[in-house]
DNA sequence: AATGAATGAGGGTTCATTCAT
DNA sequence: TATGAATGAACCCTCATTCAT
């Protein structure tokens, strides 16, 4: 009744399932603890399982702090895309990424891991993982740049305000309590909205008083996850 | 020739310098590599001593971390009471302090310790370092409805934007790199623009477009530090 | 098509089969890197199974290294029972007896197990084992009694001689190589050769200087393996 | 009063002692349940201490391993340059250095670790030992050319001559019994003896009966090991 | 004030073994 | 008959901490 959160299911696919609740204790377990003091007893506890059971999923420790950067740059990308897609100006699609990125981080089966203790991860896993994240950073920028060619965004330097804005969103899982009165989702749009402010071409006159207040529609969905990949032999 | 970074002095303050030179040392490394991730024979190392004569500054780990927070705190503090007692608006005295604390953190001996991490600290030193915390926060949100009241603010929720101000603040040591073409004191100028800008209640047409044009003073005299405070026998 | 290194047959002598297999495959494994230095996770992989399928056909890995001995001490005692059965004087017997026991070491599928971290098994079977290593080394010291009766082989200690014997036939499987340019059956005659001599009465005035030029015919025959024994309910 | 086997001493070169002891530990450890098959938790409670101590003296068990097989090389060759000094016929000189290669092996204080499971060690250093090894043996088997140029011993093949005395003197651990009826120094004037007549030009008549008989000054010095080197930092 | 040595408590990982499928 | 998943007991190693010197 409590192993593995429950996450049992028909066939082979309890495999995929039980890895993706893995990670996502795991990345719950790091944001806490940080990647050093999260011990796998820890997480297997969590599960209700062994230690050693751990090693069915995942092949080290390392790599499961890696799988969960990965996932949640899988999911990090994804917002941007549809963001990209979406028609707009330049500023409008950075503040959809931003919510979007915000409702991620703060989700329920929030898997997101912040880029933290780098270099707890294996040379050829950071790099990788830095990589995605630059490209990521990189879209951001781009959606700048873009604003400030539509003249939806002030003229500004593009890497320092993404920087800021990053800062900004990383930052709110250290304060955001989901047993508090504001909502992940409200959040998410207050938030955004000021950091909207920030590079707007015209700022708005007023911002957000009681983000208690933003009526949301939380998404009926699950929130897309990266596809499990079977460990390779 | 090499040891305690050369801070040998005059005769029983040598103890003070060597106890600071080591909670520099130590806060270096655990935001390096969080706290957890720092070993104290490595903070020895680079201080050319043994583990065990740590302990003549210091009575544990914990409480070295709890040093390094509770150091910080003291030099953040200062700023703000510092910004608050100068003239102007809310806004001119929300600038100030956040330049002053960026400049603190990306300072060359910058012993400023981000909190991460948290429950790594005992209950009663987590505590109060969170306290101090919120009490430096506090006089943030201060500032924030004073720029409210006087009209140099636009309406707003002040813990929303100083959580978000924080974060960006925090989050710059993380990208901020000492040797590359933008200087610490000229990130605490454009950063605090930018920060500026989305609360301000005129805000700017036009932000920085590269801060390493920045002109700025490099402060000449020390950074003030907390006074040592003996281990009690 | 690869499993089980093919060894699938007819019907039910399929088992009788893979065990040999499986026996064979480890007695090479532990003499690599002995018992506790090989994981039956590697035995499985080389016969392209599981580690638990091993197990319908041994029940531990203990008992495992067991069989490997019992069933090497069955081809070796038929060796010593074959040669003891023929004519000729004690030497004679007991070269033909150490030509026979190298060439089932250094044989193709050799199965042959030395006894090595004998402490790794279970006192009952360890005494089983080195009984009938006794009982073989036994039947040697006969023979070099025997030898020093008929005058074909000098005065000596038997007990030390074989002892001799055995050490240095033993180690010969450190370094045989089967790639190099002896082959088995050509070490076996030289090496029987050197050990003759140190025992023979009238030793012979020159030894072969170049084992690789010697003319062996290889036996076509099977190698005898012990009669597989079912696993007991 | 029990701890360290009581190897305390005068003042610093307590760390040397020490390690002596412990490689003398591992060694006949190592030889009695092999590599794996030892663990370092058996080693430190023979010696007193916690496993944690080892590290102390040893950065590892591998290199625990290495500098048991480096020691013993040490000594392996001290025996042989000092044979190949003396004056007689290369059969003299090679039985010299049988029987003092016996004595090491079967002394008292035997740190002596004969090479199995090599591939437990890292490449590195299994290449310097066999390398080691290696300049052991050709030394052997340069003696067995002198002595077939001088006559003193048949012309034959010294690779195999040399693999086959190895052997011989290695495997004798195996059956050697501290508390049997045979003393160390017995065994290795007997068993000279019967590797000598092998390779003699003019094999002796008659062997020794019993080696129980033989006598023989126990060497009252203490036997040589490697000078102990100081971990690298 | 500083050190070298020792400790005890984990931490990550492996492995023989079991079991439901 | 074979497998994938899980377990529990080691095992090697690290580390914060103590203590005699």
């Amino acid at each position: 009744m409590s192993t593995w959160k429950n996450a049992v299911l028909g066939a082979s696919e309890q495999f995929d399932r039980k890895r993706e609740v893995l990670l996502r204790e795991a990345a719950a377990s790091f944001n806490r603890s940080g990647y050093h003091g999260t011990s796998l007893a820890e997480i297997a506890k969590k599960l209700g399982v062994t230690k050693a059971a751990l090693y069915t999923y995942v092949p080290s420790k390392e790599e499961l702090l890696y799988f969960c950067h990965d996932s949640a740059m899988d999911s990090a990308m994804e917002i941007l895309v549809q963001a990209r897609a979406g028609a707009g100006t330049g500023l409008q699609k950075l503040a959809a990424t931003l919510r979007g990125y915000l409702n991620l981080m703060l989700g329920e089966d929030g898997s997101y891991v912040v880029l933290l203790e780098e270099n707890a991860m294996k040379p050829v896993h950071m790099r990788a993982i830095i990589k995605r994240r630059d490209r990521f950073e990189q879209g951001l920028r781009d959606l700048v740049e873009e604003g400030i060619a539509d003249g939806s965004i002030v003229s500004c330097n593009a890497k320092l305000a993404i920087f800021m804005i990053m800062g900004a969103m990383n930052w709110s899982r250290k304060w955001y309590q989901p047993s508090g009165s504001w909502s992940g989702a409200q959040i998410a749009v207050a938030l955004t909205e000021i950091l909207e402010r920030s590079l707007a071409g015209t700022p708005v006159a007023q911002l957000i008083a009681d983000p208690g207040s933003i009526e949301v529609e939380e998404p009926a969905e699950e929130a897309p996850v990266a596809k499990a990949r079977r460990r390779p032999a």
